[in-house]
DNA sequence: GTTTTATATATAATCTTTTATATATAAAGG
DNA sequence: CCTTTATATATAAAAGATTATATATAAAAC
């Protein structure tokens, strides 16, 4: 799936390896992230299968840089899979859960300190969508003048938020389950 | 992590690879899910490396059954991993949301046949989580004795109905935002 | 002046997960 | 009578993802 990903930016405007990696960690790190390594040996992969192309992209005081283009065959592909409805819901994986279901015979004071953390990690996350995560999408989309595409990036935005608020609510809610037992 | 998961369900009690792929499948399914195979090359790993024995149970008009235990090392492996709180938040992988990020050039409708499919399957979810899910921990909470578990695992049910109800509402909005564009 | 941060790519090794395949039997449904 | 469902385990192959390591330079921070 992170073909998709990449070919989705690139479908935007060539990128390097590294671009790339900047872009999904300011954009769609919400719902889609990916590490260094595995992007680099997913583009050769892409390239390699007649997705993209590229070129290098010579620099002064800066090392080489390889600048990827989708390719029609990469756009068709993508406007495919776009176009095909999903036909499932996704499950996620969720560790603090899992070791929640698990807890019972532990100290439910160790239990609490745990979800307490998870409340402040997560009440930071939240203050991100609300903040840095809303600035970035206004300034992407000003800067490319692409104000209808921002609709929908500021949509998946709002499902971080949702997601983040949700979570507090819970947290706090079985925080206070736990404490009454 | 999927050998936490085992080894919190062979805590409880012994089972076989195919009775902890149906526990899985009936109660953490929400939040943690593995594959038979997977669960199967696990469990031989960790029998190797010490966490569980295990006995072959002859049946008869049944094949046989290979029991696993939890061992003592399992046990305090299994409570270390519990007491040590997360210092992060996770963040999912959400292939709808991949995709409507990059949806911008897509015909709406096509979008919105997509988003009003999802909701039918969220929909669906939801209603599992309020009936199936929430009958099958009281049944294992009666049947086993075990009220002061439930309660936690009861956190967990939750936590999958708040997330579909947080999802229907968010589709909601989100069908309306490009229905009005 | 030295360390950290940012720019930039690449590969090896490992771990995790999914898909596919094989085998075997009995009960239940049609 | 035939097909499907349920019970039960196991492994091979492939795909996907993470961790670690290597290299190189310049600007900024301390």
């Amino acid at each position: 799936m992170l073909k998709y990903a990449l070919l989705g930016f690139l479908n935007y405007q060539d990128a390097s390896g590294y671009d790339l990696k900047q872009l999904m960690d300011v954009s769609t790190s919400n719902f889609w992230h990916a590490k260094q390594s595995q992007i680099y040996t997913t583009l050769k992969k892409l390239e390699k299968e007649g997705f993209v192309i590229s070129h290098i992209e010579a620099q002064e005081s800066r090392p080489n840089r390889r600048v990827y283009e989708i390719t029609e065959s990469g756009q068709i592909d993508l406007k495919k899979w776009l176009s095909q409805p999903l036909m499932t819901i996704e499950s996620r994986k969720e560790t603090l859960l899992l070791k929640l279901f698990f807890s019972a015979q532990l100290d439910p004071q160790v239990v609490l300190t745990e979800l307490r953390l998870q409340r402040n990690l997560h009440q930071s996350q939240l203050k991100k969508y609300q903040t840095t995560t809303k600035d970035v999408i206004q300034q992407f989309a000003s800067s490319l003048d692409m104000q209808e595409d921002a609709r929908l990036w500021e949509a998946t935005r709002r499902f971080g938020e949702s997601y983040e608020e949700m979570y507090i609510r819970w947290l706090d809610e079985t925080i206070e389950e736990i404490s009454d037992a």
